[in-house]
RNA sequence: GCCGAAGUGGCGGAAAGGUAGACGCGAUGGUCUCAAACACCAUUGGGGGUUGCCCCAUGUGGGUUCGAUUCCCACCUUCGGCACCA
């Protein structure tokens, strides 16, 4: 009997080993390609939990995998050091940031180790070590000299708990609460540096030369936000030009107000003195609106009139100005033309105060409806609608009363109908119809919703004929108050336009189009585009983070620290401010610089750090040459790694990660590389060409992981209790890798007995062995059960479909059990299967896979030669895969009746004289006729009857 | 509201348009044991039955097909992200 197999023994027995031999140094001299697998480096928080495991342990598979398969695998590792938590633990514990995060990092090393994965340890970089950071200041200096960093004075989202700036990415939730400690943001006007992510918002929409997941790329596509639509200048009666940029410049014609943000700079010239009052307290309470506490999502429209008017260009209408905390400053131009028959938004507010809402675009499903009071008609209305084949019913609102309700299909029926409704109606009554049609159908004819002015005359005559109407403002607000009428009031279609002058019946498809070309040439607007996506603010007034390397000087103003005075070191004996104020704003050591310009003893060193998504920017280019010419002198034409190793393994062939961060590190990764590109630094246009994202471990309840839930499930004592392989092959085996899921304390047993009887497998001999049988025949069935396995290995790890990989392995484990006990235990077809087992168990389970590899042939000292983990991956052979017989399955009507053993090469005329002769089929055909039989696949026959 | 993902046994989950529930957990019965644990063997979606059988079942309702968990349409639910972006 052998030794039982003892995880807490071999694992750590090879690991030393493995370190020993350098087994896993980085190396480029295997004849196979390249391959750069990347996984988003960890934050040194302190603790390893099995959330950083899940990702990791299947991207080591991948990595092991490609080195068998003959890469050149680059697989590095490191840690992104800088940031909040170091420093609020230096105020909490009173411990230095650095002296903290380098004892987690120490920390953690020691628990990846422990998960026994082939990280090149030897290409580790650490982003707040200053040899990294001098790198990233360098980028800062290039990106400033490109013109691609600015600073402006504006207002940003400031946590008040935090003491820094935000980027808007890292805001969240209605009531805009920090994403790192959940308190309400603040708006501060500060001098900050930005970053123009926006001068490439079009090349990050293109994804054709990545293979990204769709979530992500749609999610950056949302993000960027591409609006295409156009400029067009309004003009206030008092002559001011005020641009407004609108996706539908096909609604123009329906303008029937102007909105401007409460913070545009014309409001202040254009409010009339009557208005004054009441807009100035509009924006004081827009102003201080992020700060306050939103209960509730409901976004009641608010607004105020600001006594001025506008011309719209294209009709001459004149118009109220509005402001109202519904249109940004930050988007667009800051001013919109509404649109309340179109824009839902518009609409809403449009309701609420009582602005006129003309439709200037037609449906295009051509429904309207008209609702007909009891007594406007006449009782033979009802037959005269059922004998014109119009669709009604009656419908009953207990205050008003009943009403014939009538669903109208196409021009052609509302046409006929208007005028079979006039016909019918009472002197004095009226009918409404709208949607396709916007129409009050009189006794005497109808008037038609074309303009504010047939709005004005239409209430007038309605308020005048019956004192109900007289509380209602605009027409459509009167069918509003119809709530059967709603769904048909307001539509945002690409329709036909109408009540739109000279356009008026220009097709939907070309409207657009067409009207923007007619504002071009007219000169009153123009084609234009819009972004969602904002330039990345990255200044962050802590200490634990790169220093900026710019100096203000009284003199010469904005200065860049010189090239060649690099790194901007931060001072290791800064003191942290309980208040969790920047340490530098008070380091005079730090914060007085002569002026490398000018000479001025007076400069100051710019006190923000940068944004850590810098930090993680370009940390798989630091991996290359890890603290590249560490103390040396730099300048503007440096190379910030190795060049001839960069060519060799650039770019990331595939990235491993979380989708969370899909629209910051993702994105600003992206346009560092295109402007890196630009800069002629890279070559190539995207960092990464692949990207997988795995799903989310969850507690074994169901929920996400958390100190607050206590569900937090600590790898350490698993890995105790089971061992690294266990634990790994279990996170594997939970469900499919991207999609997560909970953490069964359980089901891991399950992964545990599979280890073990791999192990038995492998060592044990037969126990019961049985006497005699077909050698040959167990042979050859064995060799078919394995090489159907590392068939369905091999596609499974290139899918990262982990789970069934490993079903796969156990099922050829399962066999392998009960074949022990047969002839074919010992025979060469055993011996190949018991390697193919191993091999293929080598990516999931390093450690157990290289025990038993090295019993079954380690020849003394091991050396990385011997390593399971460089032996060429099993090669599938389809003709030993295929079996000799199959399970004919018979189906009648496409239901299963039978199955019959069958040889493999059936052809359809035996497989039909088989099927029929089954006595199960036959049942099933008794006064039947037989109309069709299908053949499928060799393996299944389905015989139709009737 | 918009975008994305997903609804299959007691649970995690399998199924190139072709035997629904692989593999594993749990459960039940058995072997071993003084006993327990481990291990091993058997059973394990629901219902019926004449027990070498049948019916029902993949969120709901339709459709395409010889055949649908899989494709199409509509809807319901859950989770994740974004959210007044003109």
């Amino acid at each position: 009997m052998a030794d039982r197999y003892n995880p807490q023994v071999i694992e750590p027995k090879w690991h030393q080993a493995w370190d020993a031999s350098g087994l896993y140094a980085t190396r480029r001299d295997r004849p196979g390609e390249k391959f750069y697998l990347l996984t988003m480096l960890p934050y040194p928080s302190g603790d390893l939990h099995i959330g950083h495991w899940y990702p990791m342990s299947p991207s080591d598979a991948v990595a092991r995998y490609k080195r068998m398969r003959g890469y050149n695998v680059f697989y590095p590792i490191g840690f992104d050091a800088f940031g909040l938590p170091a420093e609020n633990a230096a105020i909490k514990r009173g411990i230095h940031p650095y002296q903290w995060t380098m004892a987690n990092i120490e920390r953690m090393r020691g628990q990846l180790r422990r998960m026994g994965a082939m990280w090149a340890w030897d290409r580790e970089a650490v982003s707040c070590d200053p040899r990294y950071y001098v790198w990233t200041q360098w980028f800062f200096r290039k990106l400033y000299d490109a013109g691609l960093a600015y600073r402006k004075y504006s207002p940003v989202d400031f946590c008040p708990k935090c003491n820094t700036t935000l980027a808007r990415e890292q805001v969240q939730g209605d009531d805009r609460h920090c994403e790192r400690c959940g308190t309400t943001v603040v708006k501060k006007e500060l001098e900050q540096w930005y970053f123009r992510i926006t001068n490439y918002a079009d090349e990050l929409l293109d994804f054709s030369t990545i293979d990204w997941p769709e979530r992500i790329r749609t999610a950056q596509t949302n993000w960027i936000g591409r609006s295409e639509g156009a400029e067009v200048t309004f003009t206030s009666e008092a002559g001011d030009e005020i641009l407004i940029f609108t996706t539908r410049p096909d609604t123009l014609w329906g303008a029937t107000f102007m909105v401007l943000a409460p913070e545009h700079p014309l409001v202040e010239k254009l409010t009339t003195p009557e208005q004054r009052a009441a807009v100035t307290e509009y924006q004081l309470q827009a102003s201080r609106q992020t700060e306050i506490e939103r209960s509730s999502t409901e976004k009641e429209k608010t607004g105020v009139f600001i006594g001025a008017y506008a011309v719209n260009p294209v009709n001459d209408e004149r118009i109220p100005i509005w402001i109202a905390d519904y249109v940004m400053m930050t988007y667009g131009t800051g001013a919109i033309m509404a649109v309340p028959a179109h824009d839902d938004r518009d609409f809403a507010f449009a309701l609420k105060f009582g602005l006129p809402i003309i439709p200037v675009i037609e449906r295009t499903d051509e429904i309207a409806k008209s609702a007909v009071w009891d007594g406007s008609v006449g009782e033979e209305f009802a037959a005269a609608l059922d004998a014109a084949g119009m669709a009604w019913e009656w419908l009953d609102i207990p205050e008003r009363g009943k009403f014939y309700a009538v669903t109208l299909d196409g021009a052609e029926q509302t046409r006929s109908y208007a005028a079979l409704l006039q016909a019918h109606l009472r002197p004095g009554h009226w009918g409404d119809i709208v949607g396709h049609a916007w129409q009050i159908v009189f006794a005497d004819g109808p008037m038609t919703l074309t303009s504010a002015d047939a709005d004005r005359a239409i209430m007038a005559r309605c308020h005048a004929g019956y004192e109900y109407t007289q509380q209602f403002r605009t027409t459509m607000e009167m069918w509003y108050a119809t709530e059967w009428y709603r769904d048909v009031l307001y539509h945002s279609d690409y329709g036909t336009m109408i009540n739109s002058g000279q356009f008026t019946g220009t097709p939907g498809d070309t409207a657009k189009a067409d009207v923007t070309q007619w504002l071009e040439a007219e000169g009153i607007g123009k084609f234009a585009i819009n972004y969602k996506l904002r330039d990345w603010l990255i200044s962050r007034q802590r200490y634990w983070g790169t220093p900026i390397p710019m100096i203000y000087c009284p003199d010469c103003g904005v200065v860049p620290v010189p090239y060649e005075d690099l790194p901007v070191l931060l001072p290791p004996d800064a003191e942290i401010p309980p208040t969790g104020e920047n340490a530098l704003k008070f380091d005079e050591a730090f914060l007085h610089v002569k002026c490398p310009q000018c000479g001025n003893e007076d400069a100051q060193r710019e006190t923000d750090t940068m944004d850590t998504f810098m930090c993680s920017s370009w940390y798989h280019y630091a991996y290359i040459s890890p603290y590249w010419r560490a103390g040396e002198t730099l300048g503007p034409d440096d190379m910030p790694w190795d060049v001839e190793a960069g060519d060799y393994w650039l770019p990331v062939d595939l990235y491993t990660g979380g989708p969370e961060h899909a629209t910051m590190h993702l994105l600003y990764t992206r346009f560092f590389t295109k402007a890196l590109r630009d800069m002629g630094i890279v070559s190539f246009d995207e960092p990464m060409l692949r990207q997988f994202n795995q799903g989310i471990i969850l507690g074994p309840d169901g929920n996400r992981m958390s100190k607050s839930k206590g569900n937090v499930v600590a790898p350490d004592e698993w890995v105790e209790r089971y061992g690294a392989d266990t634990v790994r092959s279990y996170l594997m085996f939970i469900g499919p890798w991207d999609m997560g899921g909970p953490w069964n304390p359980q089901g891991i047993e399950g992964s545990r007995r599979f280890l073990e009887r791999v192990w038995a497998v492998v060592l044990d001999p037969p126990q019961n062995p049985e006497e005699g049988g077909d050698v040959a025949e167990a042979e050859r069935e064995l060799r078919h059960v394995t090489h159907r396995t590392i068939h369905k290995v091999t596609e499974d790890i290139e899918a990262f479909k982990f789970n069934t990989l490993l079903s796969a392995l156990m099922e050829l484990n399962n066999y392998l059990m009960k074949a022990r006990e047969t002839v074919v235990y010992g025979t060469p077809a055993w011996d190949e299967a018991l390697d193919a087992l191993i091999l293929m168990l080598a990516p999931e389970t390093p450690h157990i896979a290289e025990e038993l590899w090295q019993q079954r042939h380690g020849q003394g000292d091991f050396t990385p030669e011997q390593s399971v983990h460089v032996q060429p991956w099993p090669e599938y052979d389809p003709e030993l895969a295929k079996a000799d017989t199959i399970t004919l399955v018979v189906q009648v009507n496409g239901k299963l009746r039978d199955k019959i053993e069958a040889s493999a090469d059936i052809t359809e005329e035996e497989a039909r004289a088989l099927a029929l002769a089954s006595p199960l089929v036959q049942k099933w055909l008794e006064d039947k006729t037989i109309r069709k039989i299908i053949f499928a696949g060799g393996k299944l026959i389905n015989i139709v009857v009737g």
